[in-house]
DNA sequence: ACTATTTCCTGGATGC
DNA sequence: TGCATCCAGGAAATAG
């Protein structure tokens, strides 16, 4: 499931294949598609245009697309993988995957596969500028701008974190890993939280992130990166996935409750 | 203005 | 071996 680190595991690898190429054509499978621009929309913005920079906004993957088309704005194309989006840049010769459900045909003979078995991912286009996620950049905040995000709410800290519209790009692992760092249980009231434990979670998530990033990310069930290839931060989850299993600090069992529907991990001792 | 719950979707795991 | 059932979860929609 590709949150932050993966998506910009992803992003980089595709800016380095892709960046300069142009789109010549695409197709868009007829299934009913996870798309939140109709299919003409995206087809037309994307046809002939110049793949001009790849990179991440929270969850999202972003290409930057120069027209040569006189007059027109620059525009993106934005890709949500959801569970168990993929993209893949392969030969034309390369077999369809199951589940491909677009296909960008580039100037260089490759070409750029959306593959997604759950449909949980997104496709859209917008006029440069128009696509705005809100929330901040976990990386990217202070923490004098972080605790605000949080003040006055009485929802759990874990679902606050998974709130795309305060913070983008933290999901459910790094929530419960950075969680399990900063101390704090997951379903503690985020409002009832002191400014030293948030500093702490402040931390604690961009080092999370950041450990990921360099690792590639975590490949649980089938995550894998613009190269096929695995990530290894999984082998460093503490809590996440660990139900049962002695805590790697005090050796109590990791327990497992549900918040808002999510699996949420965590160790009775250390998190308070 | 918030918060909680439901819905979408399929492959893999589990149970009988 | 086969078949039914459950589960994973991001975000939008819906309900409270």
């Amino acid at each position: 499931m590709p949150e932050l680190p993966e998506v910009e595991t992803i992003a980089r690898g595709l800016a380095k294949r892709v960046t300069g190429d142009v789109v010549q054509s695409v197709w868009i499978g007829r299934k009913k598609q996870p798309l939140k621009s109709s299919a003409t929309e995206i087809t037309s913005v994307l046809e002939h245009s110049r793949i001009a920079a790849v990179h991440r906004m929270g969850k999202h993957i972003v290409f930057d697309l120069d027209h040569d088309r006189a007059g027109s704005r620059r525009a993106q194309w934005i890709v949500h993988l959801g569970m168990t989006g993929r993209l893949q840049v392969c030969d034309a010769q390369t077999e369809t995957a199951k589940h491909t459900h677009a296909i960008l045909t580039l100037a260089s003979g490759r070409e750029v596969r959306f593959i997604d078995p759950r449909r949980f991912g997104r496709l859209s286009v917008a006029s440069a500028g128009d696509f705005d996620t809100q929330g901040v950049e976990p990386l990217e905040v202070d923490l004098e701008h972080f605790i605000p995000l949080f003040q006055g709410r009485k929802t759990p800290i874990k679902s606050a974190l998974l709130n795309q519209k305060l913070l983008r790009g933290v999901g459910n692992i790094y929530a419960d890993e950075s969680l399990f760092r900063a101390g704090i249980r997951p379903r503690r009231r985020a409002s009832t939280i002191t400014r030293e434990n948030f500093a702490k979670l402040h931390r604690s998530i961009q080092e999370v992130l950041k450990e990921a990033i360099a690792l590639g990310g975590s490949s649980v069930s089938d995550y894998v990166n613009a190269d096929g290839e695995e990530g290894f931060f999984q082998l460093e989850h503490r809590v996440y996935g660990r139900e049962g299993e002695p805590c790697l600090v005090c050796k109590i069992p990791i327990k497992r409750i549900v918040i808002a529907g999510r699996s949420s991990h965590y160790c009775p001792k250390c998190q308070k």
